[in-house]
DNA sequence: ACCTGAACACCGTTCAAGT
DNA sequence: ACCTGAACACCGTTCAAGT
């Protein structure tokens, strides 16, 4: 007994809590491009060298970092319509995601689904299987929704950012469009930006399930 | 007259269209991650900086590769049906984009909308309309389609690096699932990978259309 | 006008040494 | 066991100088 006896050398100064913890702030602050080793070592008072005692490396934080994600997620009350059920999850899928600015990082790749999505895939699976589908169905069905709103997530958020001048640069190109070639878009001309600034998600949502699982 | 005799100065070695080519060697043989501006002007036998008389930047490098892009895009025969013609069109557009292998670098951002994909965004936007829709939602439905082609390319490209190692991670996650609170995931268990790498790109793209244009 | 060389301000990560 | 310091092998980019 007393195994806490038996513990040998240094005591730590650093924990792994402590280090993701200073890392949450660090991109909540700077954004994520800001989260370097270097970095988050000098906002914890320690050497670069110091972190890899308790992280693997850059990567694993980053994940570490998305199951805080996972504890924040919204689980939304499901109705009994199976194709209701799958718009509200969905839409709550896409809520919890949209609230993290540092989720394109993260995005490619299907890791999220591995880490905290699996409530998401269940309903949706489980929705699409009551609507009569097969479980290759169910599975296509989720895959299609979760490609409709990563796109989603990843153009907005990268929509948002400026890049110091380059919004002109789109406005631009609809200035001076050709009228011949592209008529409709030169037709459409500045009230363009205005349009695709909507919020859609949910409606081009509506129209997915619709079209995977059309009613009789 | 004469112009060629009044130029001055040290005759140039490099050129804008020379630099563009080793880059998009470098970028076809290593990946993208490989296109630094140290090693290109190595493979140019030149010095980092000489590369900067030339290209703005890294940034403006990349979207010069993107032009590549917009000439081998695919111009498909268009149907008359307006539903159908959206569905060629956005496979053409998915299919261009998905032989890129640095896509997803890129497609972050509507920079493709501004720089090749507006014959794609003209044809959509008006097959859109002559579905009856108003310009608004031909503009809604274009970026639905978008999102949901967006999500397919990044999601695909990324899940196809399986960065040592981690592809075992989401399959030990399908293997140990609590059957009680993912009975529908716990079930599909081994076969959900070989059903996610299905190719239902188009399948999903003519369930969106058809949700998003009813017939009657 | 075009290119070089040295320098600045960064990265992630390894390895040997200290406590 | 935990942390430090120095080092390795990189980045993009600026600036002054050479030809």
């Amino acid at each position: 007994m007393g195994r806490v006896s038996t513990r040998t050398g240094r005591p730590p100064r650093l924990s792994r809590d402590q280090i993701v913890a200073a890392a949450r702030e660090l991109v909540a602050a700077h954004g994520v491009e800001a989260l370097t080793m270097r970095r988050l070592a000098t906002e914890l008072g320690a050497t670069p060298m110091a972190l890899y005692r308790h992280v693997r490396d850059r990567e694993e934080l980053l994940l570490l970092l998305l199951d805080d994600v996972a504890a924040t997620m919204l689980r939304p009350d499901l109705p009994d319509d199976p194709r209701e059920r799958m718009v509200v999850t969905a839409v709550a899928m896409h809520d919890t995601l949209a609230r993290v600015p540092w989720i394109v990082e993260v995005l490619t790749g299907d890791e999220f689904l591995a880490r905290s999505a699996l409530w998401y895939a269940e309903t949706i699976v489980d929705a699409a299987m009551a609507c009569g589908g097969t479980e290759a169905d169910a599975v296509y069905a989720y895959r299609s929704i979760w490609y409709y709103t990563a796109g989603e997530l990843i153009i907005r958020a990268t929509a948002r950012r400026p890049a110091d001048g380059r919004t002109t640069f789109r406005e631009k190109v609809f200035a001076d469009l050709d009228a011949e070639e592209l008529p409709r878009l030169a037709a459409l001309g500045e009230r363009y930006p205005g349009l695709a600034a909507l919020d859609t998600y949910e409606c081009g949502l509506r129209a997915l399930v619709a079209g995977l699982f059309p009613t009789s």
